[in-house]
Formats: structure tokens, C-alpha cells, sequence
DNA sequence: GAATAATACGTTGATATCAACTATATTTTA
DNA sequence: TAAAATATAGTTGATATCAACGTATTATTC
């Protein structure tokens, strides 16, 4: 079977800014999820309620923005950590469309729990990767396998 | 209420690389989708396609490896491929084990309208954003918004 | 050659992601 | 003040993601 591609194939996946970059991300995000699965946290879990801890309360969309997240990604992730009452949601009452999340002292106490293992990790992926420029980061993923 | 976090949360979100690469992800991928949804690709049935039409026929295991992808996240993320009939799913002879994917001469001709379409992005992503360095990468990330 | 190990893959359940659409509340405009 | 525009958020549907578990096939070991 003749290809016809205007461009190899080969080279599109090599040069794919976005490639790399979810590529990158998966890997990264592995090793981020199994450091946090003793707490029970995903990686995104754990930024998520970070921020939450810091801007508290907060609504909506500020999380999306501050994660450039969909805004309809931000109010489905954040079912999970009300279910295990970490946060709690609540409407303004400034502003009744405005739905106000802050974080609860059980959220607080699983985050101080679960911060040292974040830096661990934090430290040994900035062992790994020299992030001296994207150039080498990408180069780097690629030897990994 | 007192936070008692040993870091303090805002120092976290900015130095956290699995955070700054997600939020990255997030933004490049939005706009390689967007880029890509004339062809009503997402950018990661883009790099699957374009691996495929590289390795004809390949097995799920090699998709995987070279997307850095769970096992089973390939598989899930075929059946739509299948289900459009870009690519078709076969039992090997020489081991009944291995499935054989391989792009369909639809799936070949999707590809090469599609191909313009990320080379226009590409470059429009390469100009917006210098990758001289990741560190500047994090940087020019947290400037859009 | 039978038991064991390794390999390739699927399914299920939970979460993550976004576009498209809808609903409601607030702000602005005429 | 009523109508229009804007802002905030939820729901639905499709895809993306991985861990845990299970199944079938091939390779290895005894």
C-alpha cells in the first residue's frame, strides 16, 4: 500500500510540539499519581485542591482559568473530592450565580499528608530531567522507555 | 482558618513540573484539536493514525509503547478509529495473541488533507512560543491566559 | 510432555477532558 | 423599567486515562 502522505510519518511524530508534549505528560503524570496513590490522590487531584487551599473559597472559574482547564472539566473533577468531603461547595451570597468552593480541614490535613511525598518526587524527576531546555527534556523522553 | 501546610501552597503550584506540563498540555492540545476538528480528528487520533500509517500493521502493544500510553487506553482509544473505519483490526497468523492494526486507505486519504492543517499549526505554535528552554516555555504559560 | 511463567490483550470502574447545549442570575442598554 | 447582553455554572455525549482483574496463547522449565 502506497502512503501518498505529503509528509513522512515518521517526521510528523518527531517534530509534534504536541506530541512530545502529551507524551511528556503521561509519563510525568505516572510517576506524580503513583507517588500521591498512598493518599489517594491523582496528580491533578492534588493541584487542584493546592490551589483551593490557597485562593479558599474560590469559585469555578478561577480554578479553570488558574489550571487551564475547561470549565465543565473543573466542576466534574471536583465531584470526587466532595464526595470525600475535602472540599465543600457552596453558592455566594453576593452573587447567587456564583458557587463558592473552599477546602475542608480534612482537605487540609490530607494535603499536609501528602505534600512531603510531592516534594520527594518533585525532587527525583528534577534529578532525572535537566530542564536546562525543552530541547533535552523532549530528547530525554525519548531514550526513556 | 489556619493552613498548617508545610509548604506553602502557592509555592507548590508554581514549582510543581507534573502541574506546569499538564497546564501546557492542556493549552497546546486545545489548540492542535482545534486545528485538527475540520477532519473531526483530535490531535491524539492524529499522532495514533499517523504512528499506524508509519509501522503498517503494527500490534497494540508497540501503539502503547511509542505513545507512552497505558496498554488498555490504546485499546479504548482504536475502537472509535475502527468504528470510522480509518484503520482495521486483525488476529495475527503467527501468533493469535497479537492484534494487527493497520490504516485503511480512508484513514490514509484523512491523513493527508489532515497533514496541511497541523503544519499550519505547527509553525503558528512554534512562533508563538520560543522552546529555547522549558523553564521559558513555563514562563510564556503562565503569561496566557 | 506437563506445570509454570511470560506475553498479548480485553473489560470494568473511576476519573479527566472538552464541545455543545441549557438554565439562571446579574449587568447593561435603550 | 423592560429588553438585551453578559456572566456563572450544570448536563450530556464522546473520547482519554489508568489500575485492577481476568482470559487466552505462547514460551520456558523441570
Amino acid at each position: 500500500m502506497t502512503t501518498k502522505l505529503p509528509i513522512p510519518a515518521i517526521k510528523i511524530s518527531k517534530e509534534c510540539i504536541c506530541f512530545s508534549l502529551k507524551k511528556a505528560e503521561r509519563l510525568i503524570s505516572r510517576r506524580y499519581d503513583e507517588a500521591l496513590a498512598p493518599f489517594n490522590l491523582r496528580n491533578g487531584q492534588f493541584s487542584m485542591l493546592t490551589y483551593i487551599s490557597e485562593a479558599n473559597p474560590v469559585n469555578i472559574h478561577s480554578i479553570a482559568d488558574f489550571l487551564n482547564m475547561d470549565r465543565t472539566t473543573t466542576t466534574a473533577a471536583l465531584k470526587p473530592l466532595e464526595k470525600r468531603k475535602l472540599i465543600k461547595i457552596s453558592s455566594s451570597k453576593e452573587d447567587s450565580r456564583v458557587r463558592l468552593v473552599s477546602i475542608t480541614s480534612l482537605g487540609i490535613s490530607l494535603l499536609a499528608k501528602a505534600i512531603p511525598a510531592w516534594e520527594k518526587i518533585q525532587d527525583q524527576i528534577k534529578a532525572d530531567i535537566h530542564l536546562d531546555n525543552f530541547t533535552k527534556l523532549k530528547d530525554q523522553l525519548s531514550l526513556i522507555h
